[in-house]
DNA sequence: TCCTTATGTACAA
DNA sequence: TGTACCTAAGGAC
């Protein structure tokens, strides 16, 4: 289930069950494996997300405090410059594509199957990373490289909404398009999309050069609003509460994804607000959902 | 048991 | 624009 939401709530999850303490990796399905063997015993440090894109950083483990020293005396401590949180040596570089799958469990860890791409294992917990499209070994640098090919991620605090709308407001493509395009803006796939053009009623074939900054302005603090959500609950819910299944006494969704929203992937179903037929087109090899009626919006 | 589909991206032509 | 890649679930038989 990966949009930018799911990705940021792996980096805490990975960092919650595994940093700190030495980790045993492993790759069962054999595509990770001398990466796996150069990364045991090394510790997990950090975990970054951008996007859709996960950055685990692995290193020598932060030295255990000498217990044995002798307490410090009434001189300060001299300045140590090895203090402070260790900075991460690799980074192993995840993307889950459309199939990828990450499942966390308590140890003893069940035997692998064979399609597991990256196995980690501590004495109280393991991770499966199944399917994913990216899992490799990077340095600093090719990790930077990655993020300067990313466009702002409304999830992170150093995303600067003006840069995207920079590239929207230039662009005659669609700003259905634009919002998947993660050089533009990084994390958004095709739920996001489709919910938040619904929920400000705008059109997803009105060229970006056409969204005006106040309604760029509204789109990029809701995404912020509704991934942050997103992220805390693990699904996307895009519904606002007037508009919940119990608010209007319609049956709630049934569907593996879970989460209650408007258009997306409700094609030849009635618009919850309007009733008109929601449809479905192909856009540039994904399926885009709207109500042609509600999403008439013009700036 | 087979077929389709999926919250994604990269690369070739 | 088409195709390749990665996996698993659900539905049609």
């Amino acid at each position: 289930m990966p949009e930018g939401h799911t990705i940021h709530r792996l980096a805490k999850d990975y960092a919650a069950a595994f940093a700190g303490g030495p980790t045993l990796a492993s790759s069962p399905q054999g595509k990770f494996s001398d990466a796996a063997a150069l990364l045991t015993g090394t510790s997990l440090i950090r975990t970054e997300a951008h996007g859709k894109h996960l950055f685990l950083g692995f290193g020598a483990a932060e030295p255990e405090p000498d217990v044995t020293a002798e307490p410090a005396e009434s001189e300060p401590a001299a300045p140590d410059v090895t203090a402070g949180p260790p900075e991460p040596a690799d980074w192993i570089h995840i993307h889950l594509g459309l199939f990828g799958k990450v499942t966390f469990g308590d140890t003893p860890a069940p035997p692998p199957t064979d399609t597991v791409r990256l196995r980690l294992v501590n004495e109280t917990a393991y991770v499966d990373l199944r399917g994913p499209t990216t899992c490799t070994l990077i340095t600093d640098p090719e990790k930077q490289a990655v993020h300067d090919r990313l466009g702002p991620d409304p999830l992170r605090p150093d995303a600067d909404p003006r840069a995207a709308y920079r590239r929207v407001s230039r662009s005659r493509s669609t700003i259905a398009a634009l919002l998947m395009d993660q050089k533009v803006i990084a994390g958004v796939g095709n739920v996001y999309r489709a919910e938040v053009l619904f929920r400000h009623g705008i059109d997803p074939y009105r060229p970006g050069r056409d969204v005006t900054p106040a309604e760029w302005d509204a789109i990029w603090r809701d995404l912020t609003e509704l991934m942050r959500e997103g992220v805390r609950h693990n699904r996307i819910d895009t519904v606002r509460p007037e508009h919940t299944p119990e608010a209007m006494g319609r049956p709630p969704r049934v569907d593996d994804h879970g989460g209650e929203v408007y258009v997306y992937r409700r094609a030849d179903q009635p618009c919850h607000l309007c009733g008109e037929t929601v449809r479905t087109a192909d856009l540039a090899a994904r399926n885009l959902f709207w109500c042609p009626s509600c999403q008439r919006g013009r700036p």
